[in-house]
DNA sequence: CGTGGCCTTGAGTGACCTCAAGGTATGTGG
DNA sequence: CCACATACCTTGAGGTCACTCAAGGCCACG
């Protein structure tokens, strides 16, 4: 089918710190991420650096661009990403562009819930609140293989994402471990309590993640 | 004009603490603040609070309702509000769609500097791009005088805005006035050095507010 | 086997928080 | 015009959560 071999013409592959977009720049297209994670972010002049967004398998990034094709973020590949481009100008009306408005929607709620972790919660919640989130988005992807899934961050990764330093992600997620809530572990996560982590991430209101 | 009776017709009124949305509602209506400041915030089971956004004259209250008419976060107003009420379905392909998009846009990118000010900004750093946000939004909507405007938030307000505690703001933002950058008094806001400010608030890669 | 990235641990520090009391401003009712 | 209440701001003393700096261990990879 000729829409098949379009699609694949347009497959493209980032390895590990390869931009898919740099900061203040225009995106090529709208990545639909096949495979790998990747994240936005931007670094302060002295280093100092906040993720912004995480994007995994089943994500499109970003569909913000479909506003308006324009990035003050950094993107990064974090793993190895096998993507599909995808234009930058969707019919709002169509079908593809109802399904971009109903992600991006997503985002921003999802960003709401980090503004609340980053401003009011401790480093214990930050951490339940972004590993439950992602378990639930893997799973959602259909890649969690019951309490356990993948999860390609370093530590320090984690750290930028939650506005932590990697020293204390480590001391955290060990106390947690300890705890029995959760398993971090050579890039593999295990959730033997949830509703203990569940309870752990203080959500308050936030009825999904 | 019909319009026009239209219009007046749809004015509505908040006092200060009164809701807007609840959370996990159905908005009634966009709001096209015309006077007034109100919030978006969310509340943790132990009372923390986050403001997540602020709206100021001439904002949208909430350009996201335009694309799910839910809001998982409470909206309430801060002072005296008078805002007209638009419908929450409007053509995605109209002017007004369009405009409701930019401003979509808009409030998301901020949303982006907010992570970044929470995740890795000390307090100081915090104010100074807060305060600087607010000031350039003011002015923008024809509401400045010079370096100065009104900026009617409690210094609990701006805590929670910020992620500190009220006490922390008053002494940070005594610190910053005896630098002489900033002189924030019974809601008003005093910029003496512009430039100082911007360079306190370490802005990063950010091109606007 | 060396090298670089990542994880781990320890010791010391500091930015911000907590608790508590007092001060100031504004509005309300008598 | 005064008494009172309420909300907000200010200041002090003490505590703590998370940070900084630094060193060592464990890989995976060339």
């Amino acid at each position: 089918m000729l829409s098949q071999i379009a699609a694949s013409d347009d497959l493209v592959f980032f390895r590990p710190h390869q931009f898919l977009v740099r900061d203040n720049e225009r995106p090529e297209a709208l990545y639909d991420i096949l495979e790998g994670w990747a994240c936005r972010h931007r670094l302060l002049p002295d280093g100092r650096r906040q993720i912004t967004a995480l994007y995994l398998p089943g994500d499109l990034c970003d569909p913000l661009w479909s506003l308006s094709p324009y990035s003050h973020d950094a993107v990064v590949a974090l793993t190895n990403v096998r993507a599909v481009r995808r234009p930058l100008n969707e019919a709002a009306g169509s079908d593809r562009g109802k399904a971009t408005a109903l992600r991006l929607v997503e985002s921003v709620e999802r960003q709401s819930n980090w503004l609340v972790s980053l401003g009011r919660k401790t480093a214990m919640e930050r951490l339940a609140q972004l590993l439950l989130e992602l378990f639930e988005r893997m799973r959602r992807a259909g890649l969690a293989y019951g309490q356990q899934c993948a999860l390609p961050l370093t530590q320090t990764d984690i750290a930028d994402a939650t506005g932590l330093t990697a020293v204390h992600v480590n001391r955290t997620l060990q106390a947690m471990r300890a705890k029995g809530v959760l398993d971090l572990h050579s890039k593999w996560l295990r959730i033997p309590d949830l509703s203990a982590l569940r309870d752990l991430a203080a959500l308050g209101h936030q009825d999904s993640l």
